[in-house]
DNA sequence: TCAGTTTTGTTGACAAAGCAACAAAGGAGA
DNA sequence: TCTCCTTTGTTGCTTTGTCAACAAAACTGA
C-alpha cells in the first residue's frame, strides 16, 4: 500500500503496480476519470481485481499515487530534487509545474471537478514539500512554512491559469512576467 | 510445462512466458545460443531463476518453445493452418519457411551447429505435421508419412539453402524453381 | 593437474496474485 | 416505487512466483 522507495520490493509487486498504471494512464486518455471503474483498470491491466485492492484503497488512491510519481520523475528529471533556492531554480520549477499540468490537460479526456482538485491537492504538496527542503537549507534560519505555503499556492495557481488557456502564450514569456510575484517573497531566502 | 492452447491459463503464467520468451529473443540477437544462461534470461526477464524452472526444463527446451511459437504464428498469419493440399499453399508454404528462417539469420547472432539443429528438427516437425493434415483430407486414401516426409525434408533443405545463400535470388523466382520438384510427390493428393 | 569460479537444477518456506463467491451500495429505467 | 444490473470492497482458499541455500556439474586458468 505505501510506496516506498527505500525498501526493496518484491520483483511481483513492482510488476504489478506498473501494468495498474499503465492501465490506468491509458484509460485517463480515453475516459473521464469518474467513468474508470477499478474494473475497467484490472481488466486492461490483465489482473484481478482483488490484487488491485492489495495496493490501491480505490481508484482516488489510485489517482493520488499516480500524479505524485508522474510529478516526481518530472522534478527528478529536471535535477529540482537535489538543489537550493535560487531565482533560477524557482523558474525552472515552474516552468515544470506548467508544462506538467498543460501535459495531464492534454493526455486527459476532459478532467472534471474531482479530478482536477484531487491533482491540485497532490501537486500543491508536493510543491509546498520540495520549497521547504530548499528554504530550510539557506542560512537565514527563519521559519519557511508561510512563505513556502504562499509560493506553492501562487505557483500552482499560475500553472493551473496557463494550462488552462485557450490561446497560450509562450511559456517563456509567461514565467518571466510571473517570476517577480513570487520570487519576491522568498527574496529573504537567496 | 505444456504449451497447452486449448485449457484457460492464469494469467501469470501468460505473462510469466512472454517475460521469458521476449528476454530470451533479444538475447539471441546479442548472444550465441550457446553463450546464453538461464540466468542470463531470468535476470532480463525480471524473474527469479527457480521460476524459469518451473516453466521450462532447460534452455533447450525454451529454445524448441520458442521456435515452435515463432513458426506456429507465421503459419497462423498466412493461413495455412486452415486449409488443404494445394499447388498453391504448397508454393506459400515454401514462402513461410524460406522468409523464416532468413528472418532468424538475420535476427540472431551467428547461430552455431547446436541452435541450427534445434531450429531444424522442430521446424521439420511442424511442416511434416501440416503435410499430414493436408493431406489426410484428400479424398485418395493413401498413406500420407512416405509423402509428408520427402516433403518436409525437402522443404526445409530449399528454405536453409536460400537463407543461407550469400547471394539471395529473388524469392519468388527461387520458388519458382523450386515448386515443381516438391510438387511431382504430392500431386496424388491434389 | 588442481583449486577457484560460475552455472545448473532442486528444494522448502513464505509472499503475492488469482479466483470465485458474497453482501452491500448505487444507478437506470419502467 | 420496484426491479435489474453494475460496481464495490472483502473473504477463504489455491496456484504461482520469490528467495536463499545447497550439491553437483562445468568452465577457467595457472
Amino acid at each position: 500500500m505505501l510506496p516506498n522507495p527505500n525498501e526493496k520490493l518484491d520483483p511481483r509487486v513492482i510488476r504489478t503496480r506498473s501494468l495498474i498504471l499503465d492501465s490506468f494512464g491509458s484509460l485517463l486518455a480515453e475516459k473521464n476519470f469518474e467513468n474508470i471503474s477499478v474494473q475497467d483498470v484490472t481488466d486492461k491491466a490483465q489482473i484481478n481485481r482483488a490484487t488491485f485492492y492489495a495496493h490501491f484503497q480505490d481508484k482516488y488512491a489510485l489517482l493520488d499515487y499516480s500524479i505524485n510519481q508522474m510529478f516526481r520523475n518530472e522534478i527528478k528529471k529536471r535535477t529540482l530534487d537535489v538543489c537550493h533556492y535560487s531565482p533560477d531554480n524557482l523558474r525552472n520549477l515552474i516552468l515544470a509545474v506548467c508544462e506538467f499540468l498543460s501535459r495531464i490537460h492534454s493526455d486527459c479526456a476532459q478532467p472534471h471537478q474531482q479530478f482536477e482538485s484531487l491533482v491540485e491537492a497532490q501537486i500543491k504538496k508536493q510543491i509546498f514539500g520540495l520549497l521547504s527542503h530548499w528554504l530550510s537549507q539557506s542560512k537565514v534560519k527563519i521559519s519557511t512554512e508561510i512563505p513556502a505555503t504562499v509560493a506553492s499556492w501562487a505557483i500552482y495557481g499560475l500553472a493551473s491559469h496557463y494550462s488552462h488557456m485557450k490561446k497560450r502564450p509562450a511559456l517563456d514569456k509567461f514565467v518571466d512576467e510571473a517570476l517577480p510575484l513570487v520570487a519576491v517573497n522568498l527574496e529573504q531566502f537567496a
